[in-house]
DNA sequence: TAGTGGTCTAGACCACAGG
DNA sequence: CTGTGGTCTAGACCACTAA
């Protein structure tokens, strides 16, 4: 009950004072960003929580609501609060908003084109707040659906979120659990910027298209759990056969 | 306390069980639409709503938290709970995610080149589920931002929502908020479905561009907080100067 | 100062999953 | 059956707003 690991971060000295709620849920998310729960583990039921806290249950409960409004945690009636995973199956289409304009379940797969260390471009500097020496990872990835080529991504990752990524020779097309299982980097948030342009002779090829074919040109920029920029993405996406779908309330 | 006029909706038969909260939530929902608050007026205080539904202010709390979440009403502490209204500075960039490249806060304007009653197009019929010979109004607009044009608009409206909303000579450009004010339709979620396509000849007059330029095509089906669609809009928009913007988590 | 929403507690009971 | 999260209640106190 008395100096439990969880005790620390909470009773503020009164100035800049937060509600409980909010400071049992910073903690909470904190010791998972620490890796105290790993994702897909378990936490304690909302009783243990209370008392290694020294708050009620209710006030652990509008915690663990609030972290499951934010994705952080998934709650399932009678088994319990659980650190919130990006399984292949389960996350995938959450990032990925292009659909094929008929129905279609089918999942994009992704077919890696080359991966290399080098300079930050001053585009990606920009968009990852890098300075000016530091280098990223760059991915290459053509993606498929419905056995056609539908976009094509680059992808900056700063090496210091990403360390030897480039050296690794199992990179899978489900990115976003790869930066989670192997990095301890969970997505939590995009901000998606579209534009319209034409196809360069580039792109024409890549994707098996006519130059000046138009596209929509997604630029990315991804943020973690804990509020960091850790990858900025270039996506050309057709359209003729694919639409960029989003529901705004 | 008894036969007031909230008691009805409440205490169901057991079967297709709701929680309180979200049956209290509903009544209250429901009470909107039929007008009894107008948007831009308060709701009784919890205290008074528990009263009148015969359950506990947690449980109304519960409900008015879920209708905040919902957009559909706001709570101002100190003040008290109010229909959420269309203000015109208020939720003007709620549903209007084009944004100008650089730093702008200016906000969009809009000129009405045509308002014409007419047999729905296919595409409308198919959106907004219309059947073959209802009557839509039909309008086209032409948008600025930054003092250029940057989007031209034609939008849809099922005469049935919106009855002889093409005689009127008042139209503003500020249109939710007309809906909601008038036609007592209160926009509240949108589903944009978006491409890039090339400028035709006549889109390049409308927005002073040149033909073949790259244009993003939103396709937008709305729908009112009851769910109805009330509205499918065409937006052509330029994307040299401006991109569309959304977050996603 | 009076009235509102916001926080926190304590405890009861229900619904659900799994051994 | 046990333990989990989900609902509901009752009441205390705080923070904010406006008259």
């Amino acid at each position: 009950m008395s100096n439990s690991m969880f005790d620390h971060k909470l009773s503020s000295p009164s100035l800049d004072f937060q509600p409980l709620y909010l400071q049992v849920a910073d903690s909470i998310k904190q010791l998972i960003v620490k890796r105290h729960w790993l994702p897909g583990e378990a936490l304690p039921s909302e009783f243990r929580l209370a008392e290694e806290f020294n708050v009620s249950q209710g006030t652990v409960r509008k915690a663990l609501n609030l972290l499951t409004d934010n994705k952080i945690v998934t709650r399932r009636q009678g088994v319990g609060t659980f650190v919130s995973e990006h399984t292949s199956q389960d996350a995938l289409f959450r990032f990925f908003p292009l659909q094929a304009d008929g129905k279609s379940d089918n999942s994009p797969k992704a077919e890696l084109l080359s991966v290399e260390l080098c300079a930050a471009p001053a585009e990606a500097i920009k968009a990852l707040q890098l300075n000016k020496k530091d280098k990223v990872t760059k991915l290459v990835r053509r993606r498929i659906l419905d056995n056609e080529f539908c976009m094509s991504e680059t992808i900056y990752l700063p090496q210091s979120y990403f360390p030897d990524i480039h050296k690794s020779s199992d990179i899978p097309h489900t990115l976003y659990h790869y930066y989670q299982s192997k990095f301890n980097q969970t997505v939590h948030k995009t901000q998606d910027s579209i534009k319209a342009v034409l196809a360069t002779i580039d792109d024409a090829k890549m994707l098996a298209i006519k130059a000046g074919d138009p596209l929509l040109l997604v630029s990315r920029i991804t943020e973690s759990i804990e509020g960091k920029r850790i990858e900025y993405r270039l996506s050309k996406c057709r359209s003729d056969h694919y639409h960029y779908q989003i529901e705004l309330d």
